[in-house]
RNA sequence: GGUUACGUGGCCGAGUGGCUAGGCAGUGGUCUGCAACACCAUCUACGGCGGUUCGAAUCCGUCCGUAACCUCCA
């Protein structure tokens, strides 16, 4: 089938059919995490969404180099030129290496993930481990004179670049606007404008990650690392460059300027931006501490919703929304996703058991193909998901003996609606097996075990104790109460 | 203040110049020892005011409201 995908291309403001630079294969790069706290939902969500485009590119037979980088060298937490980065700051709090609070997030980051099942970029470079590229990169810029070092530092030259390009092209600002509401900030004396970038700074005696280089023992800026490793990984332009809303300016602005200064050439031809998660209507937010852990939610112990989810059951109520909106996180729209969920699922378990007959009462190629087209539409997962519904509808009537389906048109459904929830979509059944939903029950199980012993009837009471244990569970009556153990 | 989005039924959330989005909740049914689950059917809509049009919730203007960016943030 012809397969005609759109994007929405921040870049045009439009959504433009996707041709790759080389045929079949697919260069995306997504801004990954600074690791120096707990991802919460909000960073997620971005993260999901790149993954479910990143699936779907798959799906359609492309060969994807997706590269999603650590940002694990420190930043300064403001603009100023003195001042502490997030990672040894974090690393003080903390008593540990910087390195140490590096490899504590990037686990937990990589956990939250798994448990989303997102399946793991092509490539995942640390900043700290292109420090070379970084200074390469620099040196470049120097070269063809959109930057300048001022003691010990170099800025990129934002004036200087946009009297030949465009600063400001992605997030639709005018150079002079930025300018105009530019506050002047303190110590900003080593830029020759405010609008200026760092690409090396030079390290105060008490930063403790800092790199020689040709400038001063300093450290690299932060819009410069996604250049270095989208660069060296995806090469001088490639497809698709992701990210956050919040991340479109300025640091997709300078990364642009970056690319075109160093190599003359506009790095990325399709631009994509996520939207931003909120809470309570509000951008969630590591600095403004409205966030929601993934593992609180997945846990329930938190004070915002009335009960666990399961991963699962969030994944599903992110694809609910178009990516490009703005998502409100809720236990009442929690709940909802929840049902509607659970029968999908149950509708593709009962699958197997339909019965085939000679013909088919409705159009099954022309719902397949709906759902090609919903995500061809720039990944809309919504409409794919009101689509997979109506194949629910189906299937229940087909079970309930109100519509019939032919042998090959059960192949063709049962092949596209798993293809799409498991393989696209990204979704899977719930494992009831876990300790999670052991917990409550054996908490049941040992409540009816005290009853019994309390009533002295202790043939029940053993019975429990006997079939439990058959079972793999062990348990233990102490003088506090009865524990259980796998 | 500047820039950019958005405002859809009880809730969440798509889309669109005229033809049912979808999910949840509600209501009525089927099933069931009772209940829950599941399944079937079904109601409520496009922020206010103008304009363009045969026709707009969809295009334009304006007003009101909300959010994001302009400082680190997915």
């Amino acid at each position: 089938m012809t397969n005609t995908l759109y994007i929405y291309n921040t870049l045009s403001a439009n959504k433009e059919e996707f041709k790759p630079l080389n045929k079949d294969l697919v260069g995306m790069y997504v801004c990954g995490p600074t690791v120096y706290s707990d991802v919460h939902l909000g960073n997620c969500r971005t993260f999901i969404s790149f993954d479910t485009i990143y699936r779907y590119l798959m799906y359609l037979g492309y060969k994807v180099r997706y590269v999603r980088n650590i940002t694990d060298a420190g930043h300064l937490e403001n603009d100023a030129d003195e001042g502490e980065d997030k990672i040894s700051k974090k690393a003080r709090l903390e008593q540990l290496e910087p390195m140490e609070i590096v490899q504590k997030y990037t686990l937990g980051f990589h956990k939250v993930l798994r448990a989303f099942n997102n399946l793991p970029p092509s490539i995942e470079p640390t900043a700290t481990g292109h420090i070379i590229e970084q200074i390469e990169i620099t040196k470049k810029i120097l070269d063809k004179g959109f930057a300048y070092e001022s003691n010990g530092s170099v800025y990129f030259d934002v004036e200087k670049y946009n009297q030949t390009e465009n600063y400001g092209e992605l997030s639709g600002r005018k150079i002079e606007d930025l300018i105009s509401g530019t506050r002047a900030l303190d110590g900003q004396s080593e830029k020759k404008s405010p609008l200026d970038f760092a690409l090396w700074k030079k390290a105060s005696p008490y930063h403790i990650m800092r790199w020689p280089s040709p400038w001063s023992v300093g450290f690299p800026g932060w819009h410069l690392e996604c250049t270095a490793m989208s660069t060296k990984y995806l090469g001088k332009q490639f497809d698709i460059h992701g990210g956050g809303m919040d991340l479109k300016f300025p640091h997709h602005e300078c990364e642009i300027a970056q690319g075109c200064a160093s190599t003359g050439k506009k790095p990325v031809k399709y631009w994509m931006h996520t939207n931003m998660l909120t809470l309570n209507g509000k951008k969630m937010s590591k600095s403004t501490g409205n966030t929601l852990l993934p593992e609180e939610l997945f846990s329930g112990n938190n004070k915002l919703m009335d009960k666990p989810y399961h991963p699962m059951v969030v994944r599903f109520f992110m694809m609910q929304a178009h990516y490009r909106s703005v998502l409100d996180f809720s236990s009442e729209a929690l709940n909802a996703s929840e049902k509607g969920f659970n029968k999908l699922m149950t509708a593709i378990k009962d699958l197997p058991q339909l019965t085939k007959s000679t013909q088919s009462s409705i159009d099954v190629q022309s719902l397949v193909d709906s759902f090609y087209q919903s995500m061809n539409d720039d990944f809309n997962t919504p409409i794919l998901i009101a689509k997979l519904f109506e194949a629910v509808k189906y299937i229940n009537h087909i079970k309930d003996g109100k519509a019939t389906i032919s042998k090959n048109d059960f192949d063709l459904l049962s092949d596209k609606i798993t293809a799409f929830t498991f393989d696209v979509l990204g979704l899977n059944f719930i494992d009831k097996t876990d300790e999670s939903i052991l917990e409550p029950l054996m908490k049941i199980i040992l409540t009816l075990r005290k009853q019994a012993k309390k009533n002295k009837d202790y043939t029940t009471a053993d019975y429990i104790r006997d079939k439990v244990s058959e079972a793999g569970i062990t348990i233990k009556d102490t003088r506090e109460g009865s524990t259980w153990s796998l």
